[in-house]
DNA sequence: ATTTCTGTTCAAAAAAAATTGAACTCTCGT
DNA sequence: ACGAGAGTTCAATTTTTTTTGAACAGAAAT
């Protein structure tokens, strides 16, 4: 039944073990544990995969299969490449440390500070309806305080994907 | 039955909203809402606090009061303070980026990052078992651009934590 | 020495998050 | 224009994580 070649796909030690890898990986990253396992697939092939390779790599549902590559798309982890004439679809693992943490910081860091950042200016508009005098001073130098924080985030992310791009 | 002074504990507008900030910041970091709820009355508060209090204030149980507090201890997020001779155990935020920063990569990151180079390590010695020269090779390259990877984050880990003292 | 108060622990319950799989859409081949 | 294959969606289910609360331990007051 299966029409094409999955002599590279067949288990091995190490492939078991890069996914493993990437399941503790993704894990403090706050991703899926199936998201990871994905990445770790495509990771350790030489050639691109299809949804179905996943699924029957992994034991995994095709939903599983095909959320976590959406996932995977939208972070820039993994690619859509042309391979082989038929009609589906082949992927492949996006390897760049650069490029990785630069999804991640778009994708998952983003948009929390902007939010927050937004909460903030919220918050201290707020400070005037404070009328004793005393705590609306601790509570400025306390929003303040967080300004700083959000401030050196925004900061800190340019200069981490720099670093990491070599 | 109160017998000490809660006039500052008194819900306000703003104490609200920086719990509703804590409660999403500690998010992104994967640590329980709870934690950060904790967090965010401390922080929001001029004088130090019991267990008792945020159990009053938040309306969590006693049980997540004491191990959202143990949580933040050894993350070096908050501080057993003397205050009051009463039986009661006093707590109070601690407020630097550095110390905290410090504390979550200590106690959150680095330990997995020190797992995962254990397993990059293991894995290496494995790769002699791959007969197939070509296949070696390629998972060969995977494995160092692994160690590379860990290697960077290695070195990130330092400068960002000498980044946010300042 | 007994009761009361403070805080911890951990099994059970609740809540949240991830996964499944059936129904659906789209596209291609006939 | 129909049927088959590929991929997506999302409500229901399963798994994992968090929270609860009752039992417990220790320390101080009576």
């Amino acid at each position: 039944m299966n029409t094409h070649d999955t002599s590279t796909l067949r288990d091995n030690v190490i492939d078991e073990r890069l996914v493993s890898f990437f399941q503790d990986g993704v894990k403090i990253l706050g991703l899926p544990k199936s998201v990871g396992e994905i990445y770790g697939v495509l990771f350790a092939s030489p050639v691109p995969l299809t949804m179905f390779d996943l699924v029957d790599r992994l034991g995994i549902s095709k939903g599983s299969a095909s959320q976590g590559l959406k996932m995977l798309r939208t972070l820039g982890a993994v690619r859509q490449v042309d391979y082989k004439d038929d009609r589906k679809t082949y992927f492949q693992a996006d390897v760049e440390l650069k490029k990785l943490a630069g999804g991640f910081i778009r994708e998952q860091i983003r948009p929390h500070l902007t939010s927050g950042q937004e909460k903030l200016n919220t918050l201290e508009k707020e400070l005037a309806q404070i009328d004793d005098t005393e705590l609306r001073a601790f509570y400025e130098e306390r929003i303040h305080r967080l300004k700083r924080w959000s401030g050196k985030a925004n900061l800190v992310l340019p200069l981490l994907q720099k670093f990491l791009g070599e």
